[in-house]
DNA sequence: AAGAGCCTTGCTTTCGAAAATCCTCGCCGA
DNA sequence: TCGGCGAGGATTTTCGAAAGCAAGGCTCTT
């Protein structure tokens, strides 16, 4: 791998789990003795997540990680629910065997580790970065019999963006009545394995809706 | 305007007016005389297009310009369906009397420019490109009350996208029934305006599936 | 004659210094 | 006191050289 192509995934890692925050100056200094490399896979780097909307770099002034609101949280998450409710019933209607067979596995997978870490108290980090990691391949198989390359490129954009949000809110369902999300996975999976192509896009939709939700209060 | 963002713009005209063909290679020392600037802005404006869509680079084999066929056409067009469908919905739903004076405007331009180019019979090349631009625009025009930036990003994204096509193909409509486009503008910008939101989609997308079909020929 | 490994070659990728640019802050004049 | 005008400093942007890599050809061995 290239050195500009590992600080890239480094500096996306760095910013989608916040440990670079919402409108911090990304001055090339800083980052050369951060990530240890030189001015030019730094500025391929960030060329690169400038086209995701993860930095931006108004003229003149630099790099800068994008601010958040929760006008872009609506947005990014409205054309989300449109992007995937394509991709999903084309998926319904093109499916094969092989694609339900990893619907059904990535749902166990992620299923699994939730199950395991709700009972446990505290989760320790690497384990809420691979149940994020099971949780995008679960959404991501949904799709993935779409048969449009776009559709699946913008599923990857998009749940990079929202859930930067996700991560940098970090509000547990305080109060409010306690999210079955597991439960939520399951209906989906049925609805689409039994191509009833409405409803699935019904509960995908409601699914998003509720998390878009449940991040909105950064707003306070 | 920065060095690296100018040779930007030239490379991106470059590729979509198909002065550079699909599949070429673009060897950094080539590009180097061509645009005369140096290795790193050429890198940002290649990382720039890569983005788009409008070059790839296999691993360590450098930048090549994006190969084109008719199932990429057909899926950027479909793309392009539904994000303008719902942008223009939208639209209709949002728009005030500014958006309304723009979209009669754009329209008027448009419309001007294209009678008067079906009048002469040969157009130069500078005319055609002020064509697409006022095309551009009055589709712009019609989405941009969405109120969503996001939409509207893909939407120049994919406009990109596929006039490339338009520009490879260069096939003006030969044998087959000519096209009344300047019609099919003003249904769809009169529907609009009327807030006939069911049958402005309806016509739009068949304005673009009409294109797709028009374009298709690059297979033989 | 066929296969394996090494070298050559052409290109990309990375580097750090030099040039250009932009922002800030202090000074001057009104 | 306020506004305009540089000078200085910080930061980005650009450059060309050097390092790194991968592919293809060549030779040497079997």
């Amino acid at each position: 791998m290239t050195l500009a192509e590992s600080t890239y995934h480094s500096l996306r890692d760095d910013i989608l789990r916040g440990r670079l925050l919402p409108d911090q100056p990304l001055r090339l200094e800083f980052l050369k003795s951060r990530y240890g490399t030189s001015f030019s896979p730094l500025r391929e780097a960030l060329n690169r997540l400038q086209a995701e909307r993860l930095v931006v770099n108004g003229p003149g002034r630099g790099f800068v990680v994008s601010p958040v609101s929760p006008a872009e949280l609506w947005d990014a998450m409205e054309v989300r629910i449109l992007i995937e409710a394509e991709a999903l019933r084309r998926a319904i209607a093109r499916g094969d065997d092989a694609w339900e067979a990893e619907v059904v596995a990535t749902f166990h997978a992620l299923d699994l580790l939730s199950r395991r870490l709700d009972g446990a108290e505290a989760a320790a980090d690497a384990d809420l970065a691979e149940l994020e990691a099971r949780h995008r391949d679960f959404h991501l198989a949904l799709l993935r019999a779409c048969g449009s390359p776009r559709l699946l490129d913008l599923f990857h954009q998009l749940h990079a963006e929202t859930q930067r949000y996700r991560l940098l809110t970090f509000t547990p369902a305080r109060g409010r009545t306690r999210r079955d999300v597991s439960r939520e996975h399951r209906e989906i999976m049925h609805a689409t394995l039994d191509r009833r192509e409405d409803e699935a896009v019904e509960l995908l939709t409601a699914h998003y809706r509720r998390t878009a939700e449940a991040i909105h209060p950064l707003e306070a």
